[in-house]
DNA sequence: CTCCAACCTGGAGTGCGCTCCAGGTCAAGG
DNA sequence: CCTTGACCTGGAGCGCACTCCAGGTTGGAG
């Protein structure tokens, strides 16, 4: 039974304390374990969301579509295919993304031959 | 002698009639063209400085740091230098960008290949 | 038991990059 | 000339994803 503090669960997910709290009022991470006190306790589970959550805002996933896709896993398994179509769907725009960011890469690196090119240095 | 009217370089563009005017307020497009009655008209040169934008925008330069470049530009030969570090320095970040998603896109595949590999569908 | 760093809440504020609006002006086709 | 769609300005507003704050509570070390 590990449980984390709220500074342990921020240090190893990356996010803030800030941000964690607010990941769980819109709803992104529910039912986070309290003590008695009413201080929060942060459960491998929840590292497995948060890790989760940052590998889909890191590749661009509104927040929004985050809260539908843990609103759908909360429902339980008659979800799974509707979740999988979403990561699906998603893992294409990446795609997408990432080819659109090769190509301006492809760019800014010919600009910059330009520059390296240029007489007079 | 070519000139365009807003709708055919935001067309051209790919930026709105709204973001063409930002960029201008802000010093970002220094100097655009009027007519004798004020409206406004883009050169070919206009529309390079655009395409510049759109591929540093896409690959995540914020404004302050094209305001920055354009400046530069716009002070002569002896920045040239400084630009180019400028641009190196973006694309280094950019290929950080680009090995984080990649990172990130794999997870995303694990993710789904799990849901793929789900016992009943 | 005391202390104090870490935690709590609700709500306001921030930064970015646009986007929209009202109320007027311009200019090209008929 | 007249019409009308494209354009002008200054400034307010928006959506997103946090981030910060005040004022109070908790809980483990000493």
């Amino acid at each position: 039974m590990t449980g984390y503090a709220p500074a342990e669960a921020a240090r190893r997910s990356g996010f803030s304390l800030d941000t964690l709290r607010y990941y769980e009022k819109i709803g992104l991470l529910a039912d986070v374990e309290r003590t008695a006190g009413g201080q929060r306790v942060f459960t491998d589970d929840d590292l497995g969301w948060l890790v989760l959550f940052r590998c889909l805002r890191d590749t661009g996933m509104p927040i929004a579509q985050m809260r539908r896709y843990a609103q759908l896993a909360r429902e339980g398994e008659h979800t799974v295919d509707e979740r999988r179509e979403l990561l699906r769907r998603h893992a294409e725009q990446v795609e997408e993304q990432m080819r659109l960011l090769q190509r301006q890469y492809d760019h800014l690196r010919e600009k910059i031959r330009f520059y390296e090119r240029l007489p007079g240095r």
